[in-house]
DNA sequence: TGACGATTCAAGCGTACGCTTGAATGCTCG
DNA sequence: CGAGCATTCAAGCGTACGCTTGAATCGTCA
């Protein structure tokens, strides 16, 4: 017996598991991942997935189905970007849904960090309180194209590999809250040694912008600071 | 060449992926949903995913080898629940980006829900606030077991089967906001008419208990209820 | 202890998926 | 208008997945 009852629960969840599917391929989740950071051309995006075009490509294409993310002709590439806030924040809670259930990413995420004198964050939420608040310096340093595409607001950008060379941007007694990508990035990890090396007092925030944005906040981006 | 870096990536991406293989089978997503009611058995799970006792069985291994889920024996049977508050945030998190992003799905919510004297809500987050602050009666018509399993707190339980008979225990000067499972569950909608029918002003609440656990609002048990 | 019942295991089948390769499409710019 | 390049399409291959069926396991209760 068929009823309509379950015809209708049957379309619901076979839409719910479209999502799902989109998510079901692991160079996908990597995809997904990269476009947290900004706008991209399919180019782009397979060189960072380390992959072919015609896979990203494919793989793209089946995000587009999910209407997880857009493309649009941009001069002769196309750029695919996160269709909306949503999903930053859907994959936001899928990261944090899999760190916390999962050992594996933490085991994983731990010997990986380990050999980088891991800084092991300063209670995450504390420093997001005084980054909001203006008390810190914040410290981009993330690829300046990167920061263009979207930053938290009043951070300063300083590229990871060009922060030895401009230290002096940066207020010596004013302590530093260093961002990049996200909990799974290294180089607010590099920042932060460097700094306190130099003498500076600074941590390692671990939340990137696509965290930034999936709670609600405002992001800036490279036009309005041109103003 | 593979970089110590590309290693890490793609551990930590086979992770992610591993929630999203999860979600990827319909019929593991509505299992998911039955279970954000409270604990079942396998066999009741079967029975209310129109499937075969194996098949179920089959589909909850590989929502606990996701840890989404966990087993326990309980007498002669084995009782599936959800594994934390972080599974039903995420599966609201999934509910509402397919709803907000996949015009399918509220084009057969729509059909579905306009034979049924569709209420179309009255702004969610309004009547959220009120059901909050205590101004109007909550009414749970899901089966007596779910509300035993968790509920919102002081809701009034009445079975929608039940409702007409027992009419004469909600107050007739009070705003009534009536909820079931979510928001594609129909039992609030038929009690609302009834209601309404029967001279009550009353509001059906999209939102179920998984919704309100995803808040991080408190939700009730019988037992506490019992005190 | 023994029997029953709930659940899981195992095998088999058809389909869908992910990846690769090579060709085709469609813009853009000269 | 045509050349060149970014992207997509199409086909083929191997694997994994979802479903079904029938047997095996495990725990519970008489």
């Amino acid at each position: 017996m068929t009823t309509p009852h379950r015809l209708f629960k049957d379309r619901i969840y076979e839409q719910l598991a479209r999502v799902g599917k989109a998510l079901a391929a692991p160079r996908r989740v990597e995809l997904l991942d990269h476009l947290g950071q900004g706008p991209r051309t399919v180019e782009a995006l397979a060189e960072l997935a380390g992959t072919s075009v015609a896979n990203a490509s494919q793989h793209l294409q089946v995000l587009r189905a999910a209407r997880l993310v857009e493309a649009r002709k941009r001069g002769p590439y196309v750029e695919y970007r996160l269709a909306a806030d949503d999903v930053s924040r859907f994959f936001v809670a899928l990261r944090s849904l899999a760190g916390s259930r999962l050992a594996e990413v933490e085991q994983v995420t731990r010997a990986y960090f380990a050999g980088r004198g891991g800084d092991e964050a300063v209670g995450g939420d504390e420093l997001i309180g005084r980054v909001r608040r203006g008390e810190v310096t914040v410290l981009d340093v993330r690829p300046a194209e990167e920061f263009r595409a979207g930053h938290i607001p009043r951070a300063v950008s300083i590229p990871v590999d060009e922060l030895k060379a401009r230290l002096k941007e940066l207020p010596r007694d004013r302590e530093v809250a260093a961002y990049c990508r996200g909990p799974y990035c290294v180089m607010a990890v590099e920042a932060v040694e460097l700094l306190r090396k130099k003498g500076y007092t600074a941590h390692r925030m671990e939340q990137g912008v696509p965290d930034w944005r999936a709670r609600g906040w405002r992001v800036a981006t490279a036009r309005e600071a041109a103003r």
